[in-house]
DNA sequence: CCTGTCATCGATATCGATAAGCCATCGAGG
DNA sequence: CCTCGATGGCTTATCGATATCGATGACAGG
């Protein structure tokens, strides 16, 4: 039964950063989160070390590992690059494309409109999460994969943190739908257009009603 | 005398990946780098997971580490991020930059042109980096600064193994100069020309004459 | 009162051993 | 001959113990 402890202590932590639960400041020891988590130094230790390479924890050598703090600058510049980075990829997807791809896109699509019936905001965003990057996956940029995720980590933990972005889980896993139509029909007009406005609408930065 | 044990290990791979010791595809083992390097098989693995991070390989759970891909067109798109969040970050570095920033940039400047002296490539490299981030740490934008580092890696990664840019240490080195000085100066056009034509020459992507 | 030194304490960093997973290979049965 | 299942070996994953560091606060001397 052991077996991706360290993968779920990671995502518990990110869970809870994300979602807010852990503030920007507070302080973990890898000790007490062991007992928390009901499992050694060693796997909080990986998960520790992933987290601050998404730049969602800082680690301070030996006095301990605090929640960094959310910069909301960082986090609008991110956008920007997330926005040019998956409207680029968007772009060479369309090319590279096959029925296996998107057959693969439509199951996310799928267990993130699921996760939206039950209520479960955070399953919601990682298949958010997971779809945009398996479709950014069929650009063929792979090294580019995970500086798109961090860019989207650090996009939706402000979202989350801004009390004003709230949208309905179920309008929230919909808006997907065109974007993938019109990857399947070939729209490369459509495609950018889609997946342009919904990068758009992720964050309302301006309070324009 | 033990410590710093997995920052150096760290250090040390990343100098054999970048600079093409370690080739695409090789696989690397934790037990047998901690035999190499003289340490644990923790150290070994902290850094592999910093590695991993980094995008410089490719963890395949119990089927052992490889050296990922050097991806041109990854590459290609890194330059140009690098570009643009450098170009941003120097305008907005030019308005916050203080004389303590200022002093500590030019010692980082000296210090590449030692190692220039000295004709140690990789020294130069990680000073170069060293100096990119630490401009663009004045920005403000500290989520970005590892997004920035990655990019820079990557590109240099890129440009190490194409045969074709070779350049003096020293020259590389004292690039540098007209860009310390238009900050010095708080010339914001000639920051961004400066800086402009440096990236512009990293890596010279058509053979043009 | 202020300052410099040192003991103590809480945390990480590292190690070595063990559990457990994945692959290849070999062997038996159809 | 082909296929399927067991087995051995190599690797990571995890744990628990220990070395070591850095901060903090007590304390003595000025």
């Amino acid at each position: 039964m052991p077996e991706a402890r360290a993968s779920r202590v990671l995502s518990e932590l990110r869970r809870r950063i994300v979602m807010n639960e852990l503030t920007p400041g507070a302080v973990l020891t890898e000790l007490g989160l062991a007992a928390d988590l009901a499992c050694g130094q060693s796997s909080v230790r990986e998960a520790l070390l992933r987290l601050e390479g998404e730049g969602l924890v800082l680690r301070a050598g030996r006095q301990g590992t605090t929640i960094t703090d959310l910069d909301v600058e960082s986090a609008s510049e991110m956008l920007d690059l997330r926005r040019r980075i998956e409207l680029r990829g968007a772009r060479r997807a369309l090319r590279r494309v096959s029925a296996g791809d998107l057959a693969g896109l439509l199951a996310i699509q799928e267990r993130m409109e699921a996760a939206a019936a039950d209520s479960d905001a955070w399953a919601v965003l990682e298949r958010d999460m997971d779809l945009h990057l398996a479709l950014f996956r069929v650009s063929g940029l792979h090294a580019m994969g995970p500086i798109l995720a961090r860019c989207m980590l650090h996009s939706h933990r402000f979202r989350l943190w801004a009390p004003w972005h709230r949208r309905s889980l179920i309008e929230t896993a919909r808006r997907h739908r065109p974007i993938l139509a019109a990857l399947q029909a070939g729209d490369a007009a459509g495609l950018a257009r889609e997946l342009g406005a919904h990068l758009d609408t992720i964050v309302e930065r301006d309070a324009a009603a």
